[in-house]
RNA sequence: GGGAUCUUAACUCAGUUGGUUUAGAGUGUCACGUCGACAACGUGGAAGUCGUGGGUUCGAGUCCCACAGAUCCCACCA
């Protein structure tokens, strides 16, 4: 059978999930094993896979599939999140080019152009993740509106309004005006931005004279209701408790103390602008003055501003400096570069603004989950993210619930004409709750709360609501499923969302949502941005499978992402995945191409490479599964890498191979071959979890599989135990064939010359090569290989750790090369010899230090002296 | 402004409670090589004052302090 010289992946990967899926691998049901779970961060309904998906998802495959092969139960459950502001936006996007505006459709209509729209492209990014490999339990795919998960959204909110951790108040918030919204705190980006600095003169009410504001928000002058100053500041002490005529507006205002003021900003004056910014929102507070709110919430002038209705902010400003130049009444402006928050959505300005908002007190709630994660209850890997968690959860602020948009979970509150309101699911049992309290009102009088809920407050339900642990808390899968294992997660989102989950764990489920939390690093582009589809500075995740295969990709991610590391995101990290996919297909043609002689002898040699490499094997696995337990699994993925690459196939296979001989290879014996196949499916069960699709293929491809004996469901290899002697034996040997190859190099000898080698007899104890003298002969192409007692003469000399060897001079010898060589060897073994000894010859470390590493220390020393004679007396044989 | 984390080879990173030399890996780079699995390959080499400056210690990449730079979080002055 003719087999290609590449790997060619994209008909493979379709084949092999094709088959998976067949096979309901992939699907979990409780049963008697451990289970191991772990829920997906639901992306964007909306939207497309980029590079941060890929990382997360292939690492979340990883464990998933080591975990399967484990043994375990492994459930990993997909989905996708309705995203209200961000699928909202795009469908009021998709409207406007259709020509219809989100102000004509009635919230039923729009909702159907949402859901229409969900239906179309809600599926989209869940396709992309098949073809990257994922092992998802495609039949428990969850989406935060469905319907179940709707009702548990409503529920918990009206649970916790009676347990009194949810208030409603007016409050500043952080508003949209482009989107019509109020954000969160964490949703606003502070920009740094140029502004005007315009002082305004405010004229005294009596007597003649003016004081002078700066601000860089004149359209706002018509909301003010004071003016500020020190209560220290000299300069305007002689104004207090007098009145100032506000201009545009000529509204008299008195003249009040603060201690909020800086006496250095500006003129020390503040225009205090309660409904348009958050200090002089308090300040007004704590003055009594009124509030005037001079904006609608399209960020245009509104009745109450009495000049410029109607305007647009930014228009209404140009008019308002304009109005007071003519009236003289600005005195300077001044370029003032200063933070401003945008909306991270629409990059609107934010217009901090007054408004009536649902809120979730946090201290109290958010307590289990600053425990949890302080004592290790839930770990976060790495680490370091323990202290910015903690430092979040000590300062937490209130979580404003209500969002001003349609798409997401109705707020189940319900008003009557009053303006009163009753929380609970119906409108039916609004109507008996108001009873209650003696107002009678019939439903068709209550008018549903027209917000939605904060994204966040479904998404924080996620590990318990795709189990339906909230209707039915004793339902075979929340129980056997609940808390999940491991979170694998961006750590943009700590707060966001895992932090949230976790409170809501505690709160509903009294225990933990997860036990570990692995926090990716961020992919960014070559210029340290941040990879994202805003930007378009993201690959296209499809293309890069089309051109590596998506087990190079996953591997090229992996390679180079310890967890919390970000990830300069470079092709040749694929490259790198699609090189190694590659080395695996060939080190498979090379086997597959081997004649078997069932009746031949196992030579010596084989046998060796044989034992050692179940050894190098066992011992490595031991690292790998290390590695894995820590979460450091691109140190799991390069300790495999370097199992196949360098001591499979670069010295076992190397070792074994048969013969090449008049065109045609010699057979192999059968006990070999049955050994290299077994290592070789043993191997490929290791790469499994990285690179599922290759091995599948291979694991197929090296013999004949019965129904069922699939690689993705077969054991990882169990842990043996390994002759470290026998490994050190075998390193030393390979720095011996290594230096005998260099030997070469520098002397320009043909590989294909043999060579003689004689090595002084090793002491007792010391790494000796072992019984792996043929490997050597085979691999170094020697063909005298002896064991002496005396140095002999006219031979080149060197040291492969303590061991001395030597080759007969050739030809071609250049004695003052070889001088020249050693002269260095033992230089730095002099130099090597006296740190040594500077620290034996110190009373001080003989006095301090632990017995074991002056032990050590002696040992160096009496290592170096003998290196030091044997090159000393090979410079002397010269 | 407050806080956290980080800074090791050209790039991406290891380096465990201070104690194996004169600090490692992968990639890249350089030299040689087409030797019948693989040039998407093989063999070999070069490459780092461990951000800077102090300190503790017999001993510091590792601990402490200061400074510089990077990233992130929190707050935010009109």
């Amino acid at each position: 059978m003719e087999i290609a010289k590449t790997y060619s992946p994209s008909a493979t990967e379709n084949k092999w999930y094709k088959y998976w899926m067949e096979k309901g691998y992939f699907r979990s049901v409780p049963d008697d094993r451990e289970p191991y779970t772990i829920v997906i961060p639901p992306p964007n309904v909306t939207g497309v896979l980029h590079m941060g998906h890929m990382l997360n998802n292939t690492i979340q495959d990883v464990m998933i599939r080591r975990a399967r092969l484990l043994g375990k139960n492994a459930c990993w459950v997909p989905g996708t999140d309705h995203a209200s502001i961000a699928t909202e936006a795009k469908v009021v996007h998709m409207l406007r080019e259709m020509g219809i505006k989100k102000s004509d459709l009635s919230r039923e209509e729009f909702l159907k152009y949402a859901w229409q729209w969900k239906e179309k492209y809600g599926g989209i990014i869940l396709e992309q993740l098949k073809k990257l490999g994922a092992s998802c339990d495609w039949e428990r795919t969850s989406f935060t509106m469905d319907d179940g998960y709707y009702r548990d959204v409503v529920n918990v909110f009206i649970d916790l309004y009676n347990k009194g951790f949810i208030y409603r108040g007016k409050r500043m918030v952080n508003w949209d005006p482009a989107a019509k919204t109020a954000l969160s705190d964490e949703e606003v980006l502070f920009k740094e931005t140029r502004s005007k600095l315009v002082y305004v003169k405010y004229i005294y009410e009596e007597g003649n004279g003016y004081l002078t504001v700066a601000t860089v928000r004149p359209e706002t002058i018509m909301g003010d209701v004071a003016v500020a100053v020190h209560p220290d500041d000299d300069r305007y002490k002689h104004l207090h408790g007098k009145n100032v005529i506000v201009p545009l507006v000529n509204r008299a205002v008195p003249v009040i103390t603060d201690e909020a003021i800086d006496m250095e900003f500006g003129t020390g004056c503040l225009k205090v602008t309660p409904a348009h910014d958050i200090v002089d929102y308090e300040i007004g507070l704590r003055h009594n003055l009124p509030v005037i709110d001079t904006l609608n919430e399209d960020g245009t002038i509104s009745k109450e501003g009495q000049v410029f209705v109607g305007l647009d902010r930014f228009v209404a400003r140009k008019m308002a400096i304009k109005q007071l130049e003519e009236e003289g009444l600005i005195e300077k402006s001044e370029d003032y570069t200063h933070q401003v928050g945008h909306s991270e959505r629409t990059n609107a300005v934010i217009e901090p603004r007054l408004s009536m908002q649902w809120y979730l007190k946090m201290k109290d709630i958010s307590k289990p989950a600053l425990d949890a994660v302080v004592n290790g209850e839930v770990n976060l890997i790495p680490s370091k993210f323990v202290n910015t968690y903690k430092h979040w959860m000590e300062n937490v602020r209130d979580w404003c619930l209500s969002r001003q948009l349609w798409w997401g979970h109705r707020i189940p509150a319900w008003y009557n004409a009053d303006g009163e309101f009753e929380v609970c699911a119906t409108v039916d049992e609004a109507v008996v709750k108001f009873k209650s309290r003696n107002i009678n009102v019939t439903a068709a009088e209550l008018k549903q709360e027209e917000d939605v809920m904060d994204t966040w407050a479904s998404s924080w339900l996620w590990p318990i609501s795709v189990f339906d642990g909230f209707a039915n808390p004793d339902n075979a899968d929340i129980k056997y499923y609940y808390p999940t294992n491991d979170l694998v997660t961006a750590p943009e989102i700590l707060f966001f969302w895992v932090a949230r989950m976790i409170i809501a764990g505690y709160e509903y489920k009294g225990e933990k949502p997860f036990t570990n939390v692995y926090l990716t690093g961020i992919v960014r582009d070559k210029q340290g941005r941040k990879m994202s589809k805003s930007l378009g500075n993201s690959p296209d995740p499809l293309d890069l499978i089309e051109k590596y295969g998506a087990d190079g990709v996953r591997m090229g991610m992996l390679l180079c992402s310890p967890a919390g590391n970000d990830l300069p995101f470079d092709e040749s990290f694929c490259e790198q995945g699609r090189n190694f996919s590659n080395k695996i297909w060939n080190s498979f043609r090379l086997i597959q191409g081997w004649k078997v002689d069932y009746e031949a002898e196992q030579p010596e040699t084989r046998k060796k490479a044989i034992t050692w490499l179940e050894n190098r094997i066992a011992e490595q696995l031991a690292v790998i599964n290390d590695h894995f337990s820590k979460y450091r699994i691109s140190d799991a993925l390069m300790a495999s890498y370097k199992l196949v690459w360098d001591d499979y196939c670069a010295w076992y296979l190397e070792a074994i191979k048969p013969e090449f001989i008049n065109g045609e290879s010699l057979p192999i014996d059968a006990a070999t071959y049955n050994a290299s196949c077994a290592f070789f499916e043993q191997l490929l069960t290791i790469l499994h979890p990285f690179m599922p699709f290759i091995t599948e293929e291979l694991w197929h491809a090296v013999k004949e599989r019965k129904e069922g004996d699939d690689i993705i469901i077969t054991s990882w290899p169990k842990t043996d135990k390994y002759d470290k002697d026998l490994l050190a034996q075998f390193e030393l040997c390979k720095s011996l064939i290594s230096e005998i190859r260099n030997y070469r190099q520098q002397k320009n000898i043909s590989p294909k010359q043999p060579l003689q080698l004689y090595i002084m007899e090793p002491a007792k104890n010391t790494v000796h090569p072992g019984d792996f003298n043929s490997i050597i002969k085979r691999l170094a192409n020697i063909s005298v290989l002896q064991y002496i007692l005396e140095p002999p003469a006219n031979c080149s000399a060197f040291l492969v750790d303590s061991l001395e060897c030597f080759i007969p001079y050739g030809d071609t010898v250049d004695k003052d090369a070889e001088r020249e060589r050693l002269q260095k060897e033992l230089e730095y073994a002099e130099g090597f010899l006296k740190s040594v000894m500077n620290k034996l010859g110190n009373e001080k470390f003989i006095s301090n230090a632990k017995p074991e590493i002056i032990a050590s220390e002696t040992k160096k020393r009496i290592d170096a002296e003998s290196k030091i004679d044997a090159i000393k007396s090979a410079l002397s044989s010269l």
